[in-house]
DNA sequence: CCAATCAACTACTCAATGGCAATATAGTAA
DNA sequence: TTACTATATTGCCATTGAGTAGTTGATTGG
């Protein structure tokens, strides 16, 4: 299953070719924190709801429910992240996703998670047939 | 526990059946599990140490100089998340990655980061161009 | 049996963070 | 000006998680 949608890498990738076994640590770091930003379900639900297109805050709290507050801080961190971008219209300020790469990202691992428990489930109702034979 | 958890596949739909506007907090809470796992350093060391295969506790603390208990809570919670598997041989235990299709992910990820910084620094560039003109 | 080694577990401290409420700031209209 | 709406920020509290030290359990060798 894991041959599949990743792209590879250009051959005209200018940088260093990151490979990660030789990483340093503040190499690491970056992708920690980047992972660390994906890692809150209502930094996701915000990601999710950015997937139509660019909203404002009041759209964002209304499509996910959060609190005006919180929002506004996961906002600020995705956007220091430079996961979304803001752009101020009048009164509202608009936040949109910066690199839709985040949604492939996304649907990987969601493909992954699914075929895992999947398979766990699989696994499960073997035990269960071994605890019930009929 | 997880009964509906990740949305069903139509086994037509090619690429994107997973289509991540519309999962259930639910979903996203094991998204974020997911994320959450990678997104400190010394669970990332361990990781890319093990790119190489299998390897016994000693070895991963030799390889990545983390503590002994601070390696096995992280690779105990590495383990309950399915990214790696145990196995034991006589005194030592061996772990390894069960799905090298995260070592794709955070290539895609470094790629990603990569490509950010390049144009960051690159933007630092014709700040610094404009603040030293020639 | 005893000693050494390897790994897991427990208890603890400390720092970071999410969420909420209240407050502050900025743009807009009356 | 005042009032109103939309974001941002701050302070507080509870939770989480990382790291460390000490202990336990199991295995191997003498």
């Amino acid at each position: 299953m894991s041959g599949k949608t990743v792209k590879k890498k250009s051959t005209t990738s200018s940088t260093a070719d990151c490979e990660i076994v030789q990483l340093s640590p503040t190499a690491l770091g970056l992708m920690a924190d980047f992972f660390k930003v994906l890692s809150e379900v209502s930094r996701l639900q915000i990601v999710c709801s950015l997937k139509s297109g660019s909203k404002n805050v009041t759209e964002i709290i209304k499509t996910t429910g959060l609190g005006q507050a919180n929002v506004s801080k996961h906002l600020k961190m995705l956007s220091q992240a430079g996961v979304v971008s803001r752009r101020q219209e009048g009164v509202s300020v608009y936040y949109q996703i910066v690199n839709p790469f985040i949604f492939e990202l996304c649907e990987l691992v969601c493909d992954a998670l699914s075929i895992q428990i999947e398979q766990q489930n699989k696994q499960l109702e073997e035990l269960g047939a071994i605890r019930h034979p009929r």
